[in-house]
RNA sequence: GACCCUAUCGUCCAGUGGCCUAGGACAUCGCCCUUUCACGGCGAGAACACGGGUUCGAAUCCCGUUAGGGUCGCCA
């Protein structure tokens, strides 16, 4: 019944003569709470990518209506989500514009105007020292972007109650500074979460009795938990927050976010933003809501961790290796341990572990490893004949440069021959030796990297160590 | 309860009446590569919620049921 009265989605909006002349204005109005939430963090991208798609503005208004919310903290968290993100905005908090202020809890004297204005116009009534804006008891039709054209009968009195605008205090409600500031503001088009569809008729009423023009509207689907749960702010990966502390690589959750609700249509997923800003469609938004996946999200991450330059992966790596207390020197030391592990990292979190070994000769041993490998029988002849092999190896070629992976190999291989075992009877040993435990890149490349003085030494310690404690 | 939105593999997406014995990706499982862990390659299992229509033909259109979500605040 309702497909029935929808119009076609695709093109209906870029088409519509009033917006060829006219810029395009999207806004993120999101209410201070302490943290961003990734449904409100997805709802700013698409708000972005429409404006960066057709080259109009992004503008940021805080809603902080309620004063109790409105502390430094939860702007702080709003201002570095969206940085984070790259989602920069062309007019609001920290940058201006012509349009400010851009937090509500500035605009009274505005708000007030329009008061004047819904008064003069016999709109408005009290109640309890409540203001009330008398509906106009009509038919509401929505046409929306993604959802189609829904029209919304308001005329029962008893089932859409008069809403109230302005507490006894004061201190406005939502839907009308939201109109007000929206009308103010120009915005052409308002992209925001599904929850707000079924009170988009009341905001259509008041942008009547305004005589205002209203916004185009496209609602968004909301985001649920993977089993279909409501998403609250302890869930996991709920909060910005959470990815920025948790190692992940910002362009990475923003690809995720895009593909939540939106897709190019051709299977494309790993895609520069300048890709998709160029695609970008809202009329290729889902109508279905998403639920939240952490593990594709971490995938990609992954994705774009391989793929990442190899100076920006180092970049991104640094704050992290301080963090964990690693000592690197200079980020020209990482980045060829960075080419060796770099293919294990699933979040820039997850590089102390495979890289603190190349940083201090002072590493624990694996005692499982050292129980498992070292502890067999003639390992640490093998470890002692490869070091012998290496010394020999390292004087023959001293400062020839032939230190390398390929060299290491052959020689470590000869070694395996001479004393008729297998390979890996040699490469085990030798791997706990060199780094502490069983687990860690292409042995040779390691040793190639550590070099000639440090793997000697190590294999020593290990053989000092090991046959004391034996 | 009323009103609104939604319904394809476990999850994200493709599919807009015939190209569908339903395609891709994540995850899972198997094999290959390999000194380990990964990466990578190959392969497998896995879905059109249900019931009625319309039509020569339906995942695709219509109706209903069921399920999920949203709104009905002097929250935003």
């Amino acid at each position: 019944m309702r497909r029935a009265h929808r119009l076609p989605r695709a093109g209906t909006f870029p088409t519509l003569p009033r917006l060829m002349s006219e810029q395009v204005r999207v806004r993120f109005a999101p209410s201070p709470t302490g943290y961003l939430h990734v449904g409100g963090a997805r709802t700013a991208l698409f708000n972005w990518l429409y404006a960066r798609h057709t080259g109009g503005k992004f503008i940021l208004r805080i809603e902080d209506t309620d004063a109790a919310r409105n502390t430094e903290a939860a702007m702080q968290a709003i201002y570095d989500g969206l940085r984070w993100l790259g989602l920069d905005w062309d007019e609001g908090p920290l940058v201006g514009g012509d349009f400010g202020p851009y937090f509500q809890s500035q605009r009274n004297a505005i708000y007030e105007s329009y008061i004047a204005k819904l008064r003069a116009g016999g709109h408005l009534y009290e109640d309890g020292g409540a203001l009330r804006f008398r509906s106009l008891r009509k038919v509401q039709t929505v046409d929306d972007m993604v959802c189609g054209k829904i029209p919304f009968d308001l005329s029962n009195a008893e089932t859409h109650p008069d809403m109230t605008i302005r507490r006894p205090d004061g201190s406005w409600i939502f839907h009308f500074v939201n109109v007000v500031d929206d009308i103010e503001m120009k915005i052409t088009h308002v992209i925001r979460g599904e929850d707000h569809l079924s009170n988009t008729p009341k905001h259509l009423e008041l942008f009547e009795a305004l005589g205002a023009t209203p916004p185009r509207y496209a609602h968004i689907p909301l985001i649920m938990n993977k089993d279909g749960t409501k998403m609250s702010k302890r869930d996991q990966g709920a909060a910005v927050g959470g990815y920025i502390e948790g190692g992940y690589v910002p362009e990475a959750v923003r690809n995720f976010l895009c593909l939540l609700g939106w897709s190019p249509k051709d299977d494309r997923e790993i895609m520069p933003i300048s890709e998709v800003v160029e695609r970008f469609d809202p009329a290729n938004i889902n109508r279905k809501a998403a639920h939240f996946d952490l593990e594709k999200c971490d995938w990609i991450n992954q994705q774009y961790i391989l793929q990442m330059p190899l100076e920006k992966l180092a970049e991104q790596v640094e704050p992290w290796l301080t963090k964990a207390g690693i000592n690197f020197d200079t980020r020209a030391n990482i980045l060829p341990v960075l080419t060796l592990v770099r293919e294990r990292l699933k979040k820039l979190s997850d590089a102390p572990a495979w890289m603190d070994y190349f940083f201090t000769e002072d590493f624990p041993f694996d005692a499982e490893a050292v129980a498992k490998v070292l502890a067999k029988p003639g390992a640490l002849d093998h470890l002692r004949a490869l070091a012998a092999a290496y010394a020999g190896l390292a004087a023959a070629y001293a400062g020839l440069g032939k230190w390398t992976a390929a060299a290491l190999e052959t020689s470590l291989k000869s070694q395996a021959t001479l004393a008729g075992v297998k390979v890996g009877e040699f490469v085990h040993p030798a791997r706990i030796g060199a780094t502490g435990r069983s687990v860690g890149a292409s042995l040779y490349h390691t040793l190639e990297v550590l070099g000639r003085e440090r793997v000697l030494a190590r294999f020593d310690r290990a053989l000092a160590k090991l046959s004391a404690t034996k």
